[in-house]
DNA sequence: TTGTAAGCGTTATCAG
DNA sequence: CTGATAACGCTTACAA
């Protein structure tokens, strides 16, 4: 039983005014219609004692916009330490969107049994919503599709280039420059990088900016020292790093391309009795939870909070624009360091 | 704009029928409609090819009922892993509730910007939800304003247990007494207890329960070994870790009743270079990250997807039920230890 | 078996 | 400023 809320109908009565009065009073709308301070007191009373609150429902039917926004975020593993990152933006995207009067419907692998491409689109197209925002969309046509739809859509992170929407993307050079200037300025000469995969120009770059900024402080870094990895995982960071301390002469430092690597370097250096930082080391990418481990790691920070709120910005205006094709715009995040616990200068014994 | 998606107008055009037709069809309605098998197949077909899917918004304001359930979720901290538990339950319930045709809409204060308890219920009566599931609602009145608008409500893991309503808590002992009996089995007798408050029956169960088990095995753990803690924080397990080790005999092995306290725990042991297990033996409560950590952490396992599905299905019924005053059913679920590498026989000095 | 019509709560329009 | 009225897309009696 949707036990009956009081409906507008019933503000309206109870404050001797017509309906139209009421709508033009409660949601601020700019129509011609002028309501006079004392009827407009009188109505907003009536509905704070009815307890009144609109049904959206019934808004979303008449406006022709629903004020949701699809939130569809990648995912492969159901595990929240396995992919932090998403439910942190997922977070951010839903208090910033409330803000603005908008609401977001997170979707995923995790959370709904897709049978294929066509139920995301279904259950989003059912609940009627005013755009679609993607963080790392697995592949074309699953964005494609709902810029057909003519809606909105703005992709995140790790954007699908190749299609033409408003973007919000993170910049890793300035994080990965100051953590290798702070490495250097410790000492550090031989630091290798442990990294998570090339698949994406996102992940990529990671390794990129490393290789520019270790050769600007002539580091001369060896090959066996630049491990772009395959997958994020902490099996991945376990493996990587065995492999570097097998090495002849191992680094004195890693950079690590993500907080999930991380576990699994944490995880073999502890097995192997070496010490973070005396011994090693560490510097980790994202910064999510490398505050919460032990050490308190030293991390590149990534702008999430900032990524949501441009985001919805974004596409606000892209539904407000309504039809008129906007440019594509790009927005780019910088990355800084936040230091912590996990560096050191190396020993000096070889 | 929200562009043109077909309607079941649409649909019935193309196949030929009439608008009842086609709904009885795509919802397998248990009216006493009878649609022939062949027109059947025609509305489905026409109902693919036009890409239909129906109008959420306009279900619900002619059903009467949104099919959407509210989620509350508790929240001190924005950051996910502090509260890691309410997202996983999220997650679960959100999968759970889709198999069932039901949606759920999360609502915390990190996302929501509430200016009072009058916010929440706004926000979620505008929504017309079918009902609220509460996880560790903060106070009665904020569980009660939803009984009292006649919804259904399911509490779940810490309720308030004056309002009755159905819930799924969670029962510490079997993971409780199996960790103690696993730690006793390798030998341990000096055993601690780091807690994270008592202001729950929850929280001082996993106190009670420890106590018990330790006097079923006539361990006569000394009243220092006793932490109760006051909050659930890395900064509380490091403080009460230290107390332990400041101890003229300090314990053998640590139980931790949760997993964001046994960050601290690490932490603390990390600074004193205490090895686990071989130093210190550590089993954790909640086996959220656990497993993440190094070494891999023995944790009492507690069944969230379980508790997830318990609580739709306590929901659906109550929705269904509709007004019939249902038994407030109250589902207590088991944990297990879930082993792993945290633990040692204690070494055999003193 | 199929079609018709009413109505869910809102907002917009348009004449008073 | 008010008051009717229509319409959004859908479901469901009820009539054909």
């Amino acid at each position: 039983m949707r036990s009956r809320s009081a409906t507008s109908n019933d503000v309206a009565r109870r404050a001797g005014v017509s309906r139209a009065a009421v709508s033009v009073v409660l949601n601020g709308s700019r129509s011609n219609v002028r309501v006079s301070e004392e009827t407009r007191q009188r109505i907003l009373a009536a509905a704070t004692e009815l307890g009144y609150s609109p049904d959206l429902a019934a808004q979303s039917l008449r406006r022709g916009q629903s004020r949701i926004v699809g939130y569809v975020r990648r995912s492969f593993s159901s595990i929240v330490y396995e992919q932090p990152i998403p439910y942190q933006i997922g977070t951010s995207l839903t208090r910033t969107a409330q803000k603005r009067g908008y609401h977001i419907i997170e979707v995923s692998a995790e959370t709904h049994a897709f049978q294929d491409r066509k139920d995301l689109l279904q259950l989003l197209l059912s609940h009627r919503v005013d755009g679609v925002i993607f963080d790392w969309p697995s592949s074309e046509s699953e964005v494609q599709q709902f810029v057909d739809e003519g809606l909105p859509v703005v992709q995140l992170i790790r954007p699908q280039f190749s299609i033409k929407t408003p973007c919000v993307t993170i910049d890793p050079s300035q994080g990965i420059n100051e953590a290798l200037d702070y490495l250097v300025h410790q000492g550090h000469r031989r630091i290798a990088f442990i990294g998570g995969g090339v698949s994406h120009p996102v992940d990529s770059s990671r390794l990129d900016n490393f290789v520019q900024a270790s050769t600007r402080h002539k580091l001369a870094i060896p090959e066996e020292y630049l491990l772009p990895g395959t997958q994020y995982s902490l099996a991945e960071g376990y493996r990587l790093t065995n492999t570097l301390l097998a090495l002849a002469t191992p680094p004195t430092a890693l950079f690590v391309a993500s907080d999930i690597l991380v576990l699994g370097v944490l995880r073999a250096l502890y097995q192997a009795r070496i010490r973070v930082p005396e011994e090693m080391s560490v510097i980790s990418y994202d910064d999510t939870f490398a505050a919460y481990l032990s050490p308190p790691l030293t991390s590149v920070s990534q702008p999430f909070e900032e990524v949501a709120e441009r985001a919805i910005a974004l596409m606000i205006e892209g539904i407000m624009s309504n039809g008129t094709v906007q440019e594509a715009i790009h927005v780019v995040l910088p990355t800084h360091l936040t230091m912590r616990e996990s560096t050191a200068s190396p020993r000096r014994k070889m």
